[in-house]
DNA sequence: CAACGTTCGTTAGGATGCTTAACATATTCG
DNA sequence: CGAATATGTTAAGCATCCTAACGAACGTTG
């Protein structure tokens, strides 16, 4: 397996069959025996990378495909170094013992930037399996443009510096509008208009690079570590209010990548704040965090700062309730800062997001905070290079 | 090709590969080589479905298979009738002359069923353009239940009677909730509750049958016959409101395939109708056309009249601004009664819609009536059985 | 304790489906 | 009329999966 490649998809691209639930075939380009392989390629991977120490048998048997096949396979990945034997199955049963199998998880490191937080970029070097080995970070200082994205070189360098393994490639969750090819169109905070970070950071770095707007990797991230339904929606504040989301297990992106903007969208019929895109009401006048804490220090008691945090959950549950019920929705996950977010508020949104939808679709619908704190749209960028690499996530 | 079959989607079902477009590959089941031939073949006839009379090299050259693979697979297609060879292409050219090809329009038409009206079951013969060639329908006279199904069968036993071409399988767009192997969960106004009404209309009828939500039949019509974009929401107003959704050019179906039911999400921050459901200022109270004709027929003057349009469709954009602004949509289309939402109504939608939601992202969004009048659910229904039986659409 | 059954992983042979290369065919161009 | 051009077919080869059979390594059982 060779570690170049500066494409936001490796060549291991899995091929272009597009099966629509429900019956709906759109075939996009051709598909040749060798896409299969690839597919079965992943699916191999896959299961041993969500459950490992199995046998081949074992493997086969999940898949469906046959152990001649899987054994072809097993000795594809084991050529490359990615798959491991780590001894015989132990017990007391009838028949040869199994030989067990791994992915080797030690033999990639993964690079995950976070350019989310308006003062501070982070990072951290992750294993395959999402798990934080190291991390760095480097202070924005109202950077911004150019000087902005050389620190996001800077800091991918300090983290190659500290990984302890070939790095499999680096993953960047960043605020605001970007492609599907890793370009930023559009991140006001930063200064950036069509910065192609992803093209300069795979020119500069020979590892693959993906770039992906922060709450679509942190929607991932909570996808693959947090447990979180296949069909949901994470909202992410902080400086901003933005969101992610996942329906049937996929990302969504939207017509212009734009899937998730909901900042400024207006909630309410009766007016709100003046916000800073010129409009009153917006979901951010509600609920940034620069906002809430304004709001918050100048309440004279504390019942008045529960009341200030409640209305703001109750402006969100009004925000998302046409959205849940419009994409039934089986969950709803915030991301931000605890103190703020993990309490009146949170509750005050459930409680609004439900009298405000139907009873009979939203009775499971939950809400609840992430369990991956701050480090979620890290963690999601590990998990874009992951898929983009193996399939696997 | 043989027309029986009761499975909602028949065997040539393309294959389970997932490819999510961003990079994420999720495995769900192995593929074989054969997998990928009927993707081919289904490629093939996309291609001469979506414009025919082209030849055998003209394909290849659009899909990117052979010339060699190309005639293989219509030799298999025109074996089994789907394609024909319509003669030489005309003109002076160099070279051998090519031989046209189309799919044979003629060999198959379609049963499309639209049960989403209050008082009326419609139903309709299609040919494989999605064309209309004959109609019939049955009054519903209050009927619900297992009535209500009988009269599902009586319907489309007449209009079996009327085809003059086998039948390539029935479409239902049925009201209500509705899985994905088309049992309606729940359509209150029928009456029906976990009423597997396709396998009881494919236990009935030796051809293919699938059922599905009237909305997102709509919304598929409206993609194919319509010119919709790829990311778009119908909504479909009536004796209730409903919506489809397509994302991406997939239909969405939701967690719990409540996806677009929006008719009981409630707008605004100011009260609002008592609704059947119980709550206050759902959606329905502001748009269901009984409610709205009867503001109408209250009002005193066109001045009013047009007020009331105005804030219904008000509210509307109130409703899907956050929907509009969280799945970054391009287009909007409504569907139902012309005199209602074709003026005031739709105008100030659309107003509404741009005043809260970002300028930056809805700079592209518009909205408009559906082309496809009355008739749109039939057509989608059209459109499911051809996309299921021919992966074509 | 030797024969048998079970399970693992491999080897061998066959089927499917695509490709490239070459060719026969049919037309226009010079 | 020959060269050029384009179509569609034939033949051979390669990739990929499958089934069938088998050797290896273990436990069980008469």
């Amino acid at each position: 397996m060779h570690v170049e490649g500066n494409s936001q998809v490796r060549e291991n691209n899995p091929g272009p069959l597009t099966f629509v639930a429900g019956g709906a075939l759109r075939p996009t380009s051709k598909v040749l025996p060798e896409h299969a392989r690839r597919h079965n390629r992943s699916l191999v991977l896959q299961t041993l990378y969500r459950a490992g120490q199995q046998s081949r048998a074992d493997v086969a048997r999940s898949t469906g495909l046959t152990r001649v096949t899987v054994s072809d396979l097993v000795a594809e990945l084991m050529a490359e170094g990615l798959v491991i034997e780590t001894g015989q199955r132990e017990g007391v049963r009838p028949g040869k013992p199994a030989t067990l199998l791994d992915i080797d998880r030690t033999i990639f490191q993964i690079i995950g930037i976070d350019l989310s937080d308006y003062s501070i970029f982070r990072g951290a070097v992750l294993d395959l399996d999402g798990q934080i080995l190291s991390r760095a970070e480097i202070p924005l200082a109202d950077r911004t443009g150019a000087d902005a994205v050389s620190l996001v070189f800077a800091l991918a360098e300090k983290l190659i510096g500290q990984a302890t393994a070939p790095i499999l490639g680096i993953g960047v969750g960043s605020p605001g509008v970007v492609d599907l090819g890793g370009v930023v169109l559009s991140a006001p905070n930063l200064g950036w208009k069509d910065v192609a970070l992803q093209a300069t950071l795979a020119a500069r770095f020979p590892v693959p690079v993906v770039v992906a707007n922060d709450a679509n990797a942190a929607v991932l991230a909570e996808h693959s570590f947090g447990g979180a339904e296949s069909d949901m929606m994470l909202i992410k504040i902080g400086h901003g209010v933005g969101a992610g989301l996942l329906l049937g297990g996929s990302p969504l992106f939207g017509s212009r990548f734009a899937a998730g903007e909901i900042g400024h969208v207006v909630v309410g019929t009766d007016g709100g704040d003046e916000c800073a895109c010129g409009k009153r009401g917006c979901l951010e006048t509600w609920l940034a965090t620069p906002r809430l804490d304004a709001k918050l220090a100048a309440a004279a008691s504390s019942a008045e700062r529960e009341e200030t945090l409640r209305e703001a959950g109750n402006r969100l549950g009004i925000a998302l309730a046409p959205v849940v019920g419009a994409l039934n929705l089986a969950e709803v996950v915030l991301s931000g800062p605890t103190n703020l977010l993990d309490g009146p508020l949170a509750l005050a949104t459930i409680e609004t997001l439900r009298s405000r939808t139907m009873a009979e679709f939203h009775g499971d619908l939950t809400l609840r905070m992430t369990t991956l704190g701050e480090d979620i749209v890290m963690r999601g960028a590990a998990v874009m290079v992951l898929s983009g690499q193996l399939g696997v996530s």
